[in-house]
DNA sequence: CTAGAAATGCAAATGATTCGCAATAAGGAG
DNA sequence: CTCCTTATTGCGAATCATTTGCATTTCTAG
């Protein structure tokens, strides 16, 4: 999804288009393969954008989130890193633990699962996959 | 993993065993089912020792951690839920995204998975499988 | 029983995230 | 283009789970 749907889509749901909204949509862009730290898009967005605020991000993250544009997770520390969501389609990733780089995995073993489940007194409503390791470029790289 | 086992282990690695790390350990063992908060795990080792303090739960669920006694989670907003860990054995849980109960999912999609990592330039190390859903009691209840 | 190390309690610090509020900017209607 | 309404922003202060420093207490090996 490029920049130009981006804000159709901000557009639709009733959102104005501003300045720092641009630079944070953009930032992100700039960096759709790798999550990113809420404080390194802060960064980033001030680059395009010098008077773009920390609040501002946090409250344009929680927008993107809430319409499903951007993907978050939760460092071992409980901090937030983000993505752009890349594709509509049901995928999982695997993230670089050094860097953040991430790869789409499009593989989802929730069917297999449904099927052990079954015996369970649950209810299942959502599952969450994630998968770590090095990139290589971060595997070669001698301080891991 | 019952109680006496939980405190061999922390005395094989050298820690002492201390009132309020013994009322710890129960609470949490009282609970092997469920996932808790570290309030809540305060709490109830309070019910069991009163002078015990958050302060000690918290450097108590850092060292079970460390151990690999002690499984945890972070909810969406980034605070913890601990459990014990029930087996050596590797596996997943569904958990009830009400009450926190848990079940054990005797199941890892991780080999298939490995097959598709094959041709991603990245070296896995780890996964994360978590599944959510209700459980029946929970489900049955009306205000979910 | 004692010494030395580990653990605790308390209160203060941390640090990511949120919030209140006044000032500013967007964009639709006229 | 200008006005008006409403969303958005910036700032600083508040939050809140978690961590930490330090003095005191408790373990436990010998």
């Amino acid at each position: 999804m490029n920049l130009d749907n981006l804000l159709d889509k901000l557009k639709m749901n009733g959102y104005k288009i501003t300045v720092q909204r641009k630079a944070i949509l953009r930032a992100l862009a700039e960096n759709h393969n790798n999550l990113i730290t809420v404080e390194n898009l802060f960064e980033k967005s001030k680059e395009i954008y010098p008077k773009t605020n920390m609040s501002t991000v946090y409250r344009n993250l929680e927008i993107l989130e809430k319409l499903k544009l951007v993907y978050k997770v939760l460092t071992e520390n409980g901090m937030a890193l983000y993505k752009l969501v890349c594709s509509d389609k049901h995928h999982h990733h695997i993230i670089c633990k050094k860097c953040g780089k991430t790869e789409v995995i499009d593989f989802c073993p929730i069917d297999n699962l449904k099927q052990i489940i079954k015996n369970k007194k649950f209810i299942l409503t959502d599952h969450k996959l994630e998968l770590y390791g090095y990139c290589l470029d971060c595997k070669n790289s001698e301080d891991s």
